[in-house]
DNA sequence: ACACGGTAAGCAAGCGCTTAGTAACCTGAC
DNA sequence: GTCAGGTTACTAAGCGCTTGCTTACCGTGT
C-alpha cells in the first residue's frame, strides 16, 4: 500500500498524454512538445523519465497487447465448451476494443513507426492472440458445434471485427462498449456457424 | 484516345508514389522528398504539379472513396432481391479492401490528417456508404428475409468487417482477393441472418 | 520568341533530443 | 530544532537536422 513516488506519478502522466495525442494524432503527427505540454510538463521532462519517444510508443503498445492477449486468454478458459468461448471471446475483445478504443488505435495502427527490437516482441503477443482464436475456432470445428467453410479465415475475421471497432467507436455514438459486446457475441457465434447454446 | 501529355503522366506518377508512400508509412511520416524521390524527381516537382503535401492525400482519398461507394451502390443495383444484394456487397467491399488494400489505408487511417474542408467532403461521400449499408439491411429486415438483433449495428458491421481487411491483408499471405471475396459474401449473409440463396 | 516542364538552392519553422543549471526536498550529525 | 551536503525532479536554452514549400533559373519543342 505504498503511495506512488513523485516519478512514479509523473512517468504515469506522461504516459497517458501520449496514449491521447497518438490515439489522435498519430505517432508522427505527435510532438515531444504535445505530450509534454498535455502532461503540464517542459519538452525536457520527457526525457527525464523515458528514453525516447518510440520508447513511450513501446511501453503503451506493450501494455495494451498484453491485456488484450489475457482477455482472449480468459474468455477461452472461462468454458470448456467452444461455443460459450466463441461467446465470450467475441464480446469480451468487442467490448475492449470499445472501452480502451483510444490505446487499440494505437496498438493496430501504430505497428509501423515501432523499433525493429520492439516491433518483434510485439508481433510475439499479436501472434499469441491469432493462436489463441485459432485453436478456438479449430476446437469448435473439431467437435462439430461450428460450422464455417475456412476455420483460419474465421479466426482472422473474428479478431478483424473486433479490432476495427476501435477506429469507429465514439464515445457519444449510437451504441455503449456493453451493447457492442453483447452484438459481437451473438455476431462471433454467427461467424463460426454454431448452434446458440440454449437460454 | 490521346495519349496523355508529358505533365498528366508526371501528376500521375506523382499521386502513385505519394499512395504507396502514405500507406507504408502514414501521411505525417512521409516527406515530400519521399514522394518526389519515389516518383523519380526533384522535391520540387511535387509543387508545379499540386498545391500541397495535403492535397495529394485529398485527390487520392476522393477518388478512392468514390470508388469504394460505387462498389457497394452496384453490389445494390444488381439484384432486386435483399439477400443477394448482401451476398453481393459483402464480396465486392471485401475484395475491394483486399485488391486495393494499399489505397483502402489510406481512405481510414489518414482522415485526421485532411484539412476540415477535405475531409468534410469526405465526410459526404462515408455518409453515402453507411447509407447505402443501413437501408441494405433496413430492406432485408422489412421483407422478413434477414434476423438479425440490431440492424443499424449489422450495416457497421457490415463495413468494419471489410474495411479492415486493408489493415491485415498481405500479397503473400494465405488467401487471395477473390477468395476473401468468397468468404465475405457468405460472412455478410450469417451477418445478417439471411437464408442463404439456392445454389 | 516563348511557353512548358522541370531543377538547384535555400528559407523559415519545427523537429527530437541534450546540456547546464536550479529549486525543492531529504538525510543525519550536532 | 537546524542546517550543511547530497539527491531528486525538473526547466531554460538551444543544437544539429529535417520539414514543407518558394524562388530564381534553365533546357527543350514548337
Amino acid at each position: 500500500m505504498s503511495t506512488p513516488s513523485r516519478a512514479e506519478t509523473t512517468r504515469a502522466r506522461l504516459l497517458e498524454a501520449a496514449v491521447t495525442a497518438f490515439a489522435e494524432k498519430g505517432f508522427h503527427g505527435t510532438t515531444t512538445r504535445d505530450i509534454a505540454g498535455a502532461a503540464g510538463m517542459s519538452p525536457a521532462a520527457v526525457y527525464v523519465h523515458h528514453r525516447s519517444k518510440e520508447e513511450l510508443l513501446f511501453l503503451i503498445s506493450r501494455e495494451g497487447h498484453q491485456q488484450a492477449l489475457d482477455v482472449v486468454r480468459d474468455a477461452r478458459a472461462s468454458s470448456a465448451d467452444p461455443v460459450e468461448q466463441a461467446a465470450a471471446a467475441g464480446r469480451a475483445f468487442a467490448e475492449f476494443h470499445a472501452h480502451h478504443h483510444t490505446v487499440a488505435r494505437i496498438l493496430n495502427y501504430e505497428l509501423a513507426a515501432l523499433s525493429e527490437e520492439h516491433r518483434a516482441e510485439i508481433d510475439e503477443l499479436r501472434t499469441g492472440i491469432d493462436r489463441e482464436l485459432r485453436a478456438l475456432v479449430h476446437d469448435g470445428v473439431a467437435s462439430g458445434a461450428f460450422d464455417t467453410p475456412d476455420p483460419a479465415l474465421a479466426a482472422t475475421a473474428l479478431a478483424s471485427m473486433g479490432i476495427d471497432i476501435a477506429r469507429w467507436y465514439r464515445e457519444d455514438g449510437e451504441w455503449s462498449p456493453t451493447q457492442i459486446g453483447d452484438y459481437y457475441a451473438d455476431l462471433a457465434l454467427r461467424t463460426v456457424g454454431a448452434v446458440r447454446p440454449a437460454g
